[in-house]
DNA sequence: TGCCTACATGAATCGGGCG
DNA sequence: ACGCCCGATTCATGTAGGC
């Protein structure tokens, strides 16, 4: 299943395999800047789980007569930071990361990775549809999970696809709350016992928005803390390379056998609602080149005020030259226009905007 | 307005008044382990750069006062530590802290505030029914704030109304995400010429539920950032008594007249705390997220013309693409068109229509 | 009065490509 | 690296005003 060297950029990476072994040391033997996306799911809380590890592999010793909870919190942050450094020397400039956790651990990852200089782009709740009820009624019911996607720096030319995310909600930009249910049913993977194989194995439904909303196909997304595979599933599913790092061999047994029997949609399918700011660019100039618009024809604004056309491209509308958006920014005051939308020309008695004759050009670029 | 000395342990709390200063000075000033709880809502230390624009090209009000500016993480970090260790010596040993923040700072005060022994009972996140959007498309909405709801120590013996709060909620256990929505309307508070009298008011709504929830009536609730004075005229409505703190004159002048307008048991406020169980839309994508249609999959039309499922919940039909609706629309020559009735799946031999996949999710959501 | 439309606005870390 | 300039981008509410 290995395929070596497919990624522009990327020299020997392991992709779409497991590797065995902890987290940061298998972090540090990859090349830095190779990894587009990083999916982070790390142990909450040593105190509830009690199989924290240090970085040179020891076992933190979690029961202690004298619990000390700021020494504790001393060791966990020590894990953090170094798993968060290892995972931002793999990450390409213009990557990012998720995490992933609860109030028991998400707000020293939070704090960690704004010291690493990850700029926080949304932190996303992950609102369970069915939680489990707080059974003694001193709380109230823990019905989320708390996500942070970051970049790996400000500035980092992060990828979103504002139009595929849009269409997932129904043509309404998705929010920073997430409904989704958790992992259950047939989707839970058992162990050859019967029992559950991971005790947090996480929804494909959160990770397939991850992965839309974040990744293009192609990307290399790495999974620190893989488990039973739910990132390299739903990677393999929509086209994209994955890395997994387990240190369990009982789940990555669970996992090698999920991923053998996962197969990526068909190629169709992979497309997604591009945004607008993808197409080809048209300059204004190439409809009066092409004779689509001819040096002295007047275009209309929505308030019936006119500009005429010039040789070059050029509008002049009273004392006023220059671009479609100048113009059009310059009759209604404001800081900018879209001189493709805001300007219209009669044909045929009506008003047909000009965005029409360029969505003809690209309708024949297409060709 | 003053009471002295009515609340039991508490010698000479300045009670139901708004304290003039800063708030570490002031807190240090008030007797130690006297205050029930603490609702503090501090600055975001926000970082905007420059103006931001709607669509419509006009200007968005932003939060840029001079109480929200810090020059570093450090400062920022350090003006954390000091409020939260003032308001822990003022805090009973079983009392309890509620702060508010937004990515931009509440990872680093739920850090702080576990360093310094406080423990997390719960984070809670204010779902904003009607946050502002995403302007230029570039992220997730952010539609919500998290809270954190503390004792002062582990063991600490916090107040926790659980038959209350499940009476709000319809009778169904109340959970760590509160779907309220945003302050305006008659009940933000303008100033002299009309303009929003504090940039960051928060609703009545909110309040109630926490004072509701995680207080009695006669306790004493301190606020170090008392801004408008929400926190001070639900506990007043609410039969508590409470401590303001605030630097600015401008909105202590605010606050005090709204306080003297506020009677107790109000019966509207009351009333806008009972949220609405509206019937949730379910966008297609979901089915598409939660693996209940694949991408790549095929739906047909009552005319057994067909169409490919995307992986955004798109659909493509020859050359056309779009939502269900869209797509429908186009084969049908019609202005709109119901996908969710329009389009069904072959399942065991069957078209079944994805309505009842809907419904599915929904009967799911009732639970 | 009532209905319809238009307008205003909210804690926001809100470009990118080419020369 | 920097500057210019194209051109993409919004949801839910409350209020005001017209008819």
């Amino acid at each position: 299943m290995t395929t070596m060297n497919k990624n522009k950029g990327a020299s020997a990476l392991p992709l779409n395999t497991i590797l065995a072994g902890d987290c940061i040391e298998m972090m540090n033997s990859l090349p830095e800047n190779s990894i587009d996306l990083i999916f982070a799911d790390p142990p909450y809380n040593l105190q509830l789980k009690g199989d924290l590890h240090r970085p040179d592999n020891s076992k933190v010793d979690a029961v202690d007569d004298h619990w000390d909870q700021f020494s504790s919190f001393a060791v966990y942050d020590r894990f953090t930071r170094d798993w968060l450094a290892a995972a931002r020397r793999v990450l390409k400039p213009n990557g990012a990361l998720w995490v992933i956790g609860s109030y028991h651990n998400v707000f020293r990852m939070g704090a960690e990775l704004q010291n690493q200089g990850f700029w926080i782009l949304n932190d996303v709740i992950w609102r369970k549809s069915n939680p489990m009820p707080n059974f003694r009624g001193k709380r109230f019911t823990n019905a989320h999970e708390t996500m942070i996607w970051a970049s790996k720096s400000e500035g980092g030319k992060y990828t979103f696809n504002y139009e595929a995310l849009k269409a997932l909600n129904e043509g309404i930009q998705m929010r920073s709350d997430w409904v989704l249910p958790i992992c259950n049913g047939g989707e839970r993977l058992k162990d050859d016992n019967g029992e559950k194989a991971h005790p947090t194995q996480k929804p494909e439904s959160l990770l397939h928005r991850v992965l839309v909303g974040t990744t293009n196909p192609g990307d290399v997304v790495l999974d620190p803390f893989f488990g039973t595979g739910t990132t390299g599933a739903v990677a393999k599913m929509l086209g994209r390379d994955f890395i997994g790092i387990e240190r369990e061999e009982a789940y990555r047994k669970v996992a090698e056998k999920r991923l053998a029997a996962t197969r990526r949609f068909d190629r169709d399918a992979l497309q997604v609602s591009i945004s607008k700011r993808a197409q080809p660019r048209i300059p204004f100039g190439q409809l009066v080149e092409r004779g689509m618009l001819r040096p002295g024809e007047t275009l209309v604004n929505p308030r019936g005020k006119t500009a005429k056309v010039r040789a070059d491209g050029t509008l002049i509308a009273g004392d006023t030259r220059g671009s479609i958006h100048q113009v059009g920014a310059a009759l209604e005051g404001a800081p900018s226009c879209n001189g493709w939308t805001y300007w219209s020309i009669k044909r045929e008695g009506k008003d047909v905007p000009i965005d029409l004759l360029r969505q003809q050009i690209r309708s024949e670029m297409d060709h």
